[in-house]
DNA sequence: CGGATGCTTCGATTATGATCGAAGTATGAA
DNA sequence: TTCATACTTCGATCATAATCGAAGCATCCG
C-alpha cells in the first residue's frame, strides 16, 4: 500500500532526499534517514519493488532515484497536504542522540534545539500568526538583526520566510523557510555548531550551546 | 504521517467511500471498511485530528465527509500512482459509475472524460512538451478561445497553466493546473454538465456529453 | 592478493498501533 | 419512561514491521 509505504519516516526522509533529482547511493539515503545501511537496504529495496524509485548500479555504488516525476509530484502533493495540517509523524525519530538533539533538516535546524529555537521565537512573539501563515513581528526583526541576520537579505518571491517544519524526532515544530535557514547559518557562523560531514548531524560545542540556550531562551 | 494515515487498509477504505463526496455516518463507514464500530470510531478520530475530514452531528448521527477537495485531489493521485504501480488492494477507482466517468478532481474534470479531454488535446497536438513541463501550443490557445475560454484570464504567478493529474479511475492522465479548471468552467456555463450536489460526480446530460465527445474528438 | 568499502540478506528484538469486548453517554421512538 | 440505536472511550491483546548486529558477497585499490 503505497500510503504506508510513503509513510514510514525512514522511507519518507529517504524520498525527501531523493525529491531534489539527484541519485544518491545506498549509504548516503541511510544518512539521510538516520540508520543503518542494512535498515536503509531494507527499505530501499521494499521502494524499487514498488517501483518508486530504481537503482543503477556502478560498480560496488548503487545509485537510486525516483522513478518518475509522478512519483515526485504525488510525494509533492502530499507534503504540501502534510505540511498544511501540521500532521504528526508516528516514529519518535532517529535512535542516536545526537541527532535528535541537532541535525539538518533541509537547510534548517531540526531536533530538541530547532523546536527550541521556535518555541522562543513563538513565546517571546518574535513570531506571529497561525501555523500556515507565519510573520515576523518587528520585535522579531529587530531580534534577528541583533542576532546578526540581515532582514533584508530575508526577501524571495520564491519562498516563505516562515515556516513551521514538524520536527520528526520532538513530535513538534522546529522553524523552516528562509528565516530558519539564515538562522542556521548564523549558528555556523558564530562558530556555535558545525555540520558533521556525510551526516545531517549539527553538533555544538559546550559553549555554543550554552550561548544558544542562552539566546533562544523559554523562560 | 499522512502517508500512514492513509496507509492503513482500513483506513483508506473509509476514504476511498468518502471521495464520493457524501457525507456518511461512522456506521455506514465501519461497514465499508470491514471492522466494528469502535475500531471505525477511533480511526474517524484520528482522520478528524489530521483534519482530512471533519464531522457533523445531526441527532444521534455523525455525518463524516472529506475535509475538502484539496484532501479529495491529493488523495486521487495517491491512488492514482497506487493504481499505476499495482500498489492497491482494492479496485481500480469509485465503484460508481457515474464517479468513473466524471467526477470533480480538485478544481477540474477527472474520470474517463477527463482523461478524454487531455488525450484529445495531446493527440490534436494543443497541448505540447513532456509531461512535467505542459505548455499550450498557438493552435492550443486557438482552440480554447474558440471554445470559450479566454487565454487571457489563465495567467497567474502562482499556479501552473497545465499540468498533468494522474487519474485514480482510468490509471491516465487527466488535465489539472488552471487551464484545467477553466475547461471545467466552461463545460458549466455551457450547460453540457453540473455537479451534482453533496457529491464529487459531474452529470453530463446525453447532449452535453454527445457535444463534449465531438469538441475533444481523439480521432 | 589482501584489506577496505559498499551493499544485501538473515534473524532476533521490540516498539507501535490496529483490534475488539466492555462500558458509558447521547439521542430517538414507542 | 423504557428500550433501541448511534457512537465514544478505555484497556488488554497481539500482529506487524522497523531496527540493527552479524555474516556474506561484490567491487575497488594499493
Amino acid at each position: 500500500m503505497l500510503g504506508s509505504l510513503i509513510g514510514d519516516p525512514a522511507r519518507a526522509n529517504m524520498l525527501t532526499a531523493l525529491m531534489s533529482g539527484k541519485a544518491l547511493t545506498a549509504s548516503e539515503l541511510a544518512a539521510e534517514a538516520g540508520v543503518t545501511l542494512q535498515t536503509a537496504s531494507s527499505h530501499l529495496s521494499k521502494l524499487e519493488s514498488a517501483a518508486l524509485i530504481f537503482r543503477r548500479k556502478q560498480g560496488r555504488h548503487n545509485y537510486f532515484a525516483l522513478a518518475g516525476d509522478e512519483v515526485g509530484s504525488v510525494l509533492e502533493a502530499m507534503m504540501g497536504l502534510a505540511a498544511k495540517h501540521g500532521l504528526t509523524r508516528t516514529r519518535t525519530g532517529p535512535k542516536d542522540p545526537a541527532l535528535r538533539k541537532a541535525r539538518v533538516c533541509y537547510d534548517h535546524l531540526a531536533g530538541e534545539l530547532g523546536v527550541r529555537m521556535f518555541d522562543s521565537l513563538r513565546a517571546r512573539d518574535f513570531l506571529a500568526g497561525p501555523d500556515d501563515r507565519l510573520v515576523l513581528t518587528d520585535a522579531g526583526t529587530t531580534f534577528i538583526s541583533e542576532f546578526g541576520v540581515d532582514p533584508e537579505q530575508l526577501k524571495s518571491p520564491r519562498r516563505p520566510l516562515c515556516k513551521p517544519c514538524l520536527d520528526w524526532s520532538a513530535r513538534r515544530t522546529h522553524l523552516a523557510g528562509i528565516l530558519g535557514a539564515a538562522m542556521l547559518q548564523r549558528v555556523y557562523e558564530l562558530g556555535w555548531a558545525a555540520r558533521l560531514t556525510d551526516t545531517r548531524i549539527i553538533e555544538f560545542s559546550s559553549t555554543g550551546e550554552r550561548n544558544f540556550l542562552n539566546q533562544f531562551t523559554t523562560a
